[in-house]
RNA sequence: GCCCGAGUAGCUCAGUUGGUCAGAGCAGGCGCCUUGUAAGCGUCAGGUCGUCGGUUCGAAUCCGACCUCGGGCUCCA
């Protein structure tokens, strides 16, 4: 028999017999990789293990360790999820079930449109239960069109997915490796006694390599996401290499839930939703207000440092701006309807750019002003779905960090880079560290402006993403009409994306109102404009900045930062006079009277996430010291000199620590 | 907007098959206790059980509509 020679990822060879597939090539390394081995890939394309290995072939083994495995096995317990449905379901049928991130989800439309019960979840979980432990191969099978079709009678989805990758279109959006060499053919896999699956593979190489998963929701999901289209069943799932991995993702989750911003505002008395005003529409108490209030009045001091010009417009403007704009022809789904007054048609605004371009029209402009950055923290009103609103993250009323630029087309590039740099340097005066961009070019249909200009600027962001060293990606052909754009986002302490700020170059707006500059020629030109948000919308951001310190926010931010406890009511002098030094320094401190136990006022304060716990006694009043809690540790620190304690406490808010 | 789920005191929640089921803890008020580091004791007050309609001798509980909240609505075989 002749034999085959593979090339490892180590760079060492092995030869195996003619024939030899990828489990065999596990097994010859050793028995403990072919237990946990899900898949090979071979020549750079993912292939299942009973696909025998072509001669001279570079092949590795993947298994759950590898973030490769984990989306096998979440594409494999999809396929579990469809079986036990279409098992417990007669007359279901399935549309589809891809992996995703932690998890994965599968489409189902029910007879007579009926909906899953949370309920439901138990007995598909027992049943997929049951096909784990019966060890199910996933046995994969080539076909045509014509055979799938009939295959697949029935199934209408499945019909219109067999169509779709027969003419060739399927796999244009896949990732490359993936679709490599399977663009225009067809496969499906079999599992158990007769349920097939149309599918690309590759797959576990049995289903008794699965059974660390949970389901955890069932929701209405559109056919292919289109309103238009039918409401088909979904329900999600996640799975995991590992019970202990599956344990820990659902702690995380628990975890998430805890710095829930809605919940965190509430309990520490920061913001309500009373019903009275409307979905989306949030008060802010006093605390919250005064958190709020650092975090604008941070914004307008660097902001006032960093050139720009402070603006204020209206709420509400008449309609002839919005069409001037262009707002009513491409924004109109998401404006408030119009009021009518006087015999015109005011509309509240969802974008306050319309004012600023109005300002800087309000007289002739000459190179020599230019650039000129106009700043404002302006209210605008969206209409959002009633089901995307979310506490102050997606609300119909917030308040943009937002700035226009206008300069001269070659003034871009340097303007784009100090507006990326001053960007980051703000965000990361909130804690941000990580942050990750992207960079959207010229769309592929209608654009404004011309070529030079286009290339000008997508190459000035280009430019800017390199010079801060910000690690970005490309959205080719994602940018809108009227110009080319960098989102950034941040990384929280729990890893989870927050898109913040954006820098988007508008080419239209300028043509739209005629906008010019007399340049050092004497003739006249159209500026360039540039849209910027850095927070994105306050709200949102300090709904951002809640999550991300689990409500504890740092010292500089906290609406408390200190709060004295007298030990007994002898000591409440003492501690007064404590709290009139600490506000002489400007800090924000509180005194605690002695009318409960130490202990259950110390508790108080750790719930409150003050930053700062004190408490006096006897021994303090003596030596003028504090005992002082800091959050975040068990111990206290007793005998602190007062003012070595104000001078850690200049140190920690000067510094923003 | 559409699908699923939820809505009981400021907060977190109990309330079995419709019949003292209107309750608890925390928070709040008032007393007592005077406390050295994550919940001292007692006491009082608080809710038209989201709203409106229906079924029933009787509804927090069953049904319908509406309101609000939560999750989801192409991470594409």
């Amino acid at each position: 028999m002749a034999n085959i020679t593979l090339s490892l990822p180590d760079g060492s060879q092995r030869t195996l017999p003619d024939g030899a597939t990828g489990a065999d090539l596990a097994l010859d390394i050793g028995p403990g990789l072919a237990k946990v081995a899900l898949v090979a890939i071979v020549n750079g394309v993912e292939r299942d293990l009973a696909v025998p290995l072509p001669d001279g072939a570079a092949v590795s083994i993947v298994t759950a360790d590898s973030d490769e495995g984990l989306y096998i096995i979440r594409h494999s317990t999809a396929h579990v999820l469809a079986q036990a449905v279409l098992d417990l379901w007669p007359g279901a049928t399935y549309a589809i079930g891809p992996p995703i991130d932690h998890g994965f989800y599968y489409d189902f439309l029910l007879p007579e449109k009926a909906t899953f019960n949370p309920e439901d979840l138990e007995a598909i979980d027992s049943r997929m239960r049951e096909i784990v432990a019966s060890d199910q191969l996933f046995e994969r099978y080539e076909t045509n069109t014509a055979e799938a079709m009939e295959l697949f009678a029935g199934h209408p989805y499945k019909c219109e997915i067999i169509e779709k990758v027969s003419n060739g279109d399927a796999t244009t959006e896949l990732s490359g490796e993936a679709s490599a060499d399977v663009s225009g053919s067809l496969s499906y896999y079999r599992t158990g006694d007769g349920f097939v699956d149309l599918c690309m593979g590759p797959h576990v190489p049995s289903t008794g390599r699965l059974g660390h998963f949970a389901l955890q929701k069932v929701a209405g999901a559109y056919w292919r996401g289109d309103e238009s289209q039918p409401m088909l069943q979904r329900i999600y799932g996640t799975a995991w290499a590992s019970k202990k991995d599956l344990a820990g993702h659902l702690h995380r989750l628990l975890e998430a839930e805890k710095r829930d911003h809605r919940r965190l505002a509430v309990d520490l008395d920061l913001v309500s939703w009373p019903e009275s005003l409307g979905p989306g529409l949030a008060v802010w108490h006093p605390r919250g207000a005064l958190v709020r209030k650092l975090i604008e009045d941070y914004s307008r001091e660097r902001h006032e440092v960093g050139g720009y010009d402070f603006v204020f417009s209206p709420h509400i403007a008449k309609s002839i701006l919005w069409e001037t704009s262009g707002h009513l022809d491409f924004y109109a789904d998401s404006m408030y309807p119009p009021m009518e007054m006087d015999g015109a048609t005011y509309y509240p605004k969802p974008m306050n750019c319309p004012f600023h371009v109005t300002v800087f029209d309000s007289s002739q402009r000459s190179y020599r002003d230019l650039p000129l950055r106009y700043f404002e923290l302006g209210a605008v009103y969206r209409y959002e779905l009633s089901g995307a609103i979310h506490g102050l993250m997606r609300s119909r009323g917030f308040t943009q960090d937002d700035a226009h630029i206008f300069c001269m087309r070659e003034q871009v590039p340097a303007e784009l880079a100090s507006l990326l740099d001053f960007t980051l340097s703000v965000l990361r005066a909130f804690g941000f560290e990580d942050f990750q961009a992207k960079l959207s070019t010229r769309p592929g249909g209608k654009a404004v402006g011309d070529d030079d200009l286009w290339e000008m600027a997508t190459d000035g962001l280009r430019s800017a993403l390199d010079t801060a060293a910000l690690s970005y990606v490309v959205d080719e052909g994602g940018g809108a009409f009227y110009g080319p754009k960098i989102d950034v986002d941040v990384t929280d302490s729990i890893g989870r994306p927050w898109q913040l700020s954006t820098i988007q170059l508008d080419f239209n707006l300028p043509e739209r109102f005629g906008l010019e500059y007399v340049g050092s020629d004497g003739e006249r030109h159209q500026p360039v404009m540039i849209h910027r948000a850095l927070m994105g919308s306050i709200e949102r951001f300090f709904g951002v900045l809640l999550e991300h310190f689990a409500g504890a926010l740092p010292a500089w931010l906290a609406p408390e930062q200190v709060r004295v406890l007298p030990v007994a009511a002898e000591h409440q002098e003492y501690a007064e006079l404590v709290l009139s030094r600490l506000n002489e320094s400007g800090f924000r401190a509180t005194v605690d009277p002695a009318d409960e136990p130490l202990g259950k006022r110390v508790r108080a304060g750790k719930v409150a996430k003050i930053p700062h716990v004190v408490v006096v006694g006897d021994d303090d009043v003596a030596n003028a010291t504090v005992g002082e809690n800091a959050r975040g540790t068990d111990s206290p620190e007793r005998d602190l000199q007062l003012g070595a304690f104000l001078e850690r406490l200049t140190e920690e808010v000067d510094t923003r620590a």
